[in-house]
DNA sequence: CGGCATCCTTTCCGATACTG
DNA sequence: CAGTATCGGAAAGGATGCCG
């Protein structure tokens, strides 16, 4: 079955497919994943600094559950592991690659920058 | 002074630029301002099941402050409040309509599918 | 209609400790 | 090296009620 795209039924679609992007660290992840790169474990963890075992473990987990990102495991006396995007995580570069000249044009243009706000429980 | 982006300094500006898009319905909001288009308030609501107004509300105040969507007040009887994409906002689109493109792409890429697993606090 | 305030639950995420 | 397990705090998000 043919599905046909309106920018209504295609929204369900993006917000499907937005969940397997979500995550303080996925992007992050993605883009050091980019153009085909492929990068160990520790590498993540020297790459992006702030991120602890556990939340760079279990983002590059929901990667692969999403089959965005493959991981290869070498089975060595000190462990090897490397990751790479999967063919289907590769046709994500075009959007990241967008991603990420827009993030450069930010600096050349002049906008606000918002602070922690949410919940307004400030009385 | 220039900036020179290389891979490693655009990634802190990814990091950075990222920060105003991560919310679980920030891009789903500008999706639905996409090619211009101008929404109400309730339209949102009507767009994007699952929303609670607070977090619209929320999420557009945010997106307010970060420059990204425009907010327009009618001063009528019943209020009316339009919500529409910046100049700044609209730099964005391109890498929308790259994210878009790839969410249709998924549909005919057979990929697995994975459910909520984050602490295993399941005791 | 278009919000804001408050309460409460869920989920996220960081720190720490332990393992093959 | 490459993780897993557990704890606890912080933040996100939902439900409800009220207001101009």
């Amino acid at each position: 079955m043919r599905k046909i795209y309106t920018p209504d039924t295609a929204a369900s679609d993006v917000e499907d497919a937005l969940k397997m992007l979500e995550g303080r660290w996925k992007l992050i992840i993605l883009f050091h994943l980019f153009d085909g790169k492929v990068q160990r474990y520790s590498d993540f963890e020297k790459l992006i600094s702030g991120i602890s075992q556990k939340m760079l473990a279990q983002q590059l987990r929901q990667l692969e559950a999403d089959g965005l990102v493959a991981r290869k495991v070498y089975p060595l006396v000190p462990p090897k592991v490397e990751y790479r995007l999967t063919p289907w995580g590769q046709t994500l570069c075009p959007a990241l690659d967008a991603l990420l000249k827009w993030a450069e044009q930010k600096d050349g243009f002049g906008n606000s920058v918002r602070q922690g706000d949410q919940d307004g429980a400030t009385t």
